[in-house]
DNA sequence: GTATGTGAATGCTTTCACAGCT
DNA sequence: AGCTGTGAAAGCATTCACATAC
């Protein structure tokens, strides 16, 4: 299926998946490294606090630079800023919440979902007993207006919380109006366009593969 | 690490959790199908519904046995239920959530949260103001009968939304009464011995990674 | 002495491709 | 003819082990 092009343009070899998915858990376990008293710290000991290899920590961050000092390690506020950099965590990403619903709502609410560069800037729901509403200082808008709010809020990422026969319709219009990645809580997985991200949270696929091991 | 024991046991080899991960999604592709007219599929219609190749769906079923008739593919019905059994997804399973604050109370709310096999039987908090309301026609309870209410209730699966700083140390009384089985919702890799499934639903680190995406 | 960065080796997962059954 | 089930091949990811730098 893919073409195996030979790198005729200087397109570096592109970072396994695996790879990026690690580095938000790096940058955690950097945080709370960094309010402590710690400026230095290694492969080993970042590798107990999230349980992996020292090589496998190693070899993640080779694929970025080279970081650390032999003999020392690294210097837990410069890799910090590196990986931060790296996931592009110091530019500001705006963010919407599609579907306001019990869920959404929660979303909202929690103060945990706004790391450092993200914003929730917009909310929308199309029943009209939502809209207007003001949760968290965002007024619901009505999903008719989505195409003017993204564009009005330069909207990177959307939440999508509206019920499983909206989700696919709801997502093909935020593709459409140009929003480039999607979390997504409806358990299915929605067809995007290659160059959309879209990640799915989906507890219950998780639960029901628990069961297996509880019997096994 | 992992000793390579001949097998002198009759122990099956033992089958890859990207493996079990995915009979979900079959499970819920099946379901599909089943609802309509259809009573026969086969892996390449499995395989677009899903977005997985053909050789990797009739690949992961062989794990377990022969399900299909060659030339004609598998029967919907037939193969749904032996994924449900191989997953034990036939057996009831008693889910208690613990932390009835916003995320607990939308968990419990939420009717796809209790898909065929699980019961939400029990929910408990450490907040005065929550104890005794009744929700969704449980009463929650106090946190400090944990133990009586696992073994009560026999539960099998714990469903955990407590603030960060408590989690850890909800999960060892967890683990320590009995639970074999958590989902975890607050935003770290608790540590459980081995013989404990735990998985993490963590959507900030699935936002975080995006991020590196929208800049490369 | 200590810990990184990295080719090489190992181990795991996916895909291929075809014999065999319907 | 059509589609499964499965060894073998190819493709990825992780771990090893050591030269190199501090």
């Amino acid at each position: 299926m893919t073409q195996k092009l030979p790198q005729i343009f200087g397109t570096s070899d592109s970072v396994p998946e695996v790879v990026i998915a690690r580095l938000p858990q790096y940058i955690r376990a950097l945080n709370k490294l960094n309010t402590s008293t710690t400026t230095v710290t290694n492969s080993r000991q970042l590798g107990e606090m999230l349980q992996v290899t020292p090589a496998q920590i190693r070899k993640d961050l080779s694929y970025f630079g080279r970081f650390g000092k032999q003999g020392r390690g690294y210097s837990v506020a410069l890799l910090l800023e590196e990986l931060k950099h790296i996931l592009g965590l110091n530019s500001n990403w705006n963010v919407i919440v599609v579907g306001m619903g019990r869920l959404g709502t929660a979303i909202l609410s929690y103060p945990g979902f706004t790391p450092d560069g993200f914003r929730l800037v917009a909310a929308v729901d199309s029943d009209q007993n939502l809209i207007g509403q003001v949760i968290q200082g965002i007024t619901v808008k009505s999903s008719d207006d989505l195409s003017q709010i993204i564009r009005d809020h330069s909207i990177d990422i959307a939440i999508v919380a509206v019920p499983i026969e909206y989700t696919q319709s709801v997502i093909n219009s935020l593709v459409h109006y140009g929003v480039r990645a999607i979390l997504n809580y409806a358990p299915i997985s929605p067809h995007v366009p290659d160059d959309v991200r879209i990640q799915n949270i989906d507890p219950v696929l998780s639960l029901q593969s628990m069961t297996y091991y509880l019997n096994n």
